[in-house]
DNA sequence: ACAATAAGTCAGATTTTTATGACTACTACC
DNA sequence: GGTAGTAGTCATAAAAATCTGACTTATTGT
C-alpha cells in the first residue's frame, strides 16, 4: 500500500511534546542546565514538588535519554542526574519557546 | 533562612508546551499548516476525536494566538481556522522537535 | 545501637483531562 | 414541514495525571 501509509499516523512531535510538557519537566529541565541535580536537593528546592511526581518525572526524562543518572561512589554516596547530549541538544529549542511564550 | 531558592516562577515555556502537547493539539497544528480547517471537517478527518475535545482544543489554540477563527459570509456560510502569523512562527520548532524524535 | 539522610516505592485519594451522548440554533434544500 | 449540514454547548462519565502519607533499604553520623 503506498497511499494508505497509516489510519493512526501520530505526530512525531507529539510524543515528545508530551514528555516534555509534563509537570515538573521543564523545572526540572531547566534545573538539569544549570548542573547535576539530587533527588532530595529537589524535593526541597521545587516547591509544592512532591516525591511521587518527581521520582516519576525523573524517570521519564531518563527514558527518553535526556536525563543521566549517575551514582557517586564517592563519600556521601548519592546519586546524580545529568542533562545528557540529547537533553542538551534541546536547550536552543526551550529558549527558541520561551521567547516566543 | 536557609538558601530557599525558591522557585515559584514557572519556566515561561511551561504554558505554551502545555497548550501544544494537549491531545489533538499537534495534529491540529499540523492540519492547520497544510491550510484552513472546518470543525466538521476535523471531526471526520481526525479519527477518534470528539467534538468537545476540539472544540475546546480550538479555543485554546485560539485564545493563544496560534489560530485565527474567520466566519466566512460566503455561500454555505461556515467558519474556518487558520493558522496566524504567530502559529506560524512556531512551525520551525515543531519541526525541529520532529527531527530530534 | 539509634537517629538522620538519601533515594526512593506503594496504595489510595484527589484533580485534571478527555470522551459520550443528548440537545441547541441557524441555514439550506425538497 | 421535514431533513440534512454546520458549529457548536452542556451535564455527566471515564480515564489519566498528580498528590498524600506511610513505609522501605542502604549508608552514614554520634
Amino acid at each position: 500500500m503506498t497511499t494508505t501509509t497509516n489510519t493512526e499516523k501520530e505526530c512525531p512531535a507529539q510524543a515528545l511534546l508530551k514528555l516534555l510538557a509534563g509537570k515538573w519537566k521543564p523545572e526540572l529541565f531547566k534545573l538539569a542546565v544549570a548542573g547535576p541535580m539530587r533527588f532530595n536537593s529537589l524535593l526541597r528546592q521545587i516547591n509544592g514538588a512532591n516525591k511521587q511526581s518527581l521520582s516519576v518525572a525523573l524517570k521519564e526524562l531518563e527514558t527518553a535519554g535526556l536525563l543521566d543518572k549517575i551514582t557517586v561512589s564517592e563519600k556521601p554516596l548519592h546519586i546524580e542526574y545529568h542533562l545528557s547530549e540529547k537533553g542538551k541538544a534541546l536547550v536552543p529549542i526551550f529558549q527558541q519557546l520561551e521567547g516566543m511564550a
